[in-house]
DNA sequence: GCGACAG
DNA sequence: ATCTTGTCGC
């Protein structure tokens, strides 16, 4: 709904912010999805400490199989900082930009932070399956906000997360006596099917495919252009 | 006032 | 998030 353009994202102080994702909250719809998806796709960021360019991707799989089908990546800028709470602020205007490019728009979007496990409901998932009015759901590494009871040290436990009385995601063993991660629906999807979903896209790792296929995408892309503007500064000399 | 705090 | 080598454990 909110038609924002990706530079008008960079421009908002932290308050105008806050109050943009006031408003967008009434949007939020978790509710089933419509229909079995076929394709899902995992989104990240990376970036050099201290350097605003950002280089973002989204990769797009097949489903159940896994099998990349498309992806797009886009290197830009970023001047909004990190700020806890306020990450999609920083993100998504690179990731829109990535999602246009896209030749095969995914079914269901998985990004790297929280859905609706967040103070405000509105994590990075949240928030981008809103103004691309796609199904969304998050699966962060770290937990942003809530409470949730310890888990068992076996793979596929899960454990939810509350804020008070709330149900706002679930952590989830991946492995084996390895550190959760943290599910919460995004947008036009329940926690339920969320977990059931990414626990299909679990291959011998803690951070599920999409996830971390779109996470070794973008660093590679990083660590590319790295080199490339090292060569072509030493050519000078 | 103090602690917590996605990437 | 990123910078980094080796190292402890399944």
């Amino acid at each position: 709904m909110p038609l924002i353009s990706p530079e008008e994202y960079e421009n908002l102080t932290p308050v105008q912010a806050i109050e943009l994702q006031q408003q967008l909250r009434k949007e939020i719809r978790i509710e089933p999805l419509l229909k079995p998806i076929q394709t899902i796709a995992g989104a990240d960021i990376s970036f050099n400490k201290y350097e605003e360019t950002v280089y973002a991707g989204i990769i797009v799989l097949s489903f159940p199989p896994l099998q990349e089908v498309a992806k797009a990546t886009v290197i830009s800028k970023t001047s909004f900082p990190y700020i806890p709470g306020l990450l999609s602020f920083r993100e998504i205007p690179s990731l829109l930009k990535a999602w246009g490019q896209l030749e095969v728009k995914p079914d269901l979007m998985v990004l790297d932070g929280q859905g609706i496990a967040h103070p405000r409901r509105m994590g990075i998932a949240t928030h981008f399956g809103l103004v691309t009015d796609t199904p969304a759901m998050g699966c962060a590494k770290s937990l942003l906000t809530g409470k949730f009871e310890a888990l068992p040290e076996t793979a596929g436990s899960a454990s939810l997360i509350y804020d008070q009385e709330e149900v706002i995601g679930a952590a989830l063993r991946t492995k084996n006596k390895v550190n959760p991660v943290f599910i919460s629906p995004g947008h036009r999807i329940t926690l339920e099917q969320s977990l059931a979903i990414i626990k299909q896209c679990i291959s011998g790792y803690r951070i599920p495919d999409p996830t971390r296929k779109a996470h070794l995408l973008v660093n590679l892309v990083r660590t590319q252009n790295m080199g490339d503007k090292r060569s072509t500064q030493l050519d000078l000399f």
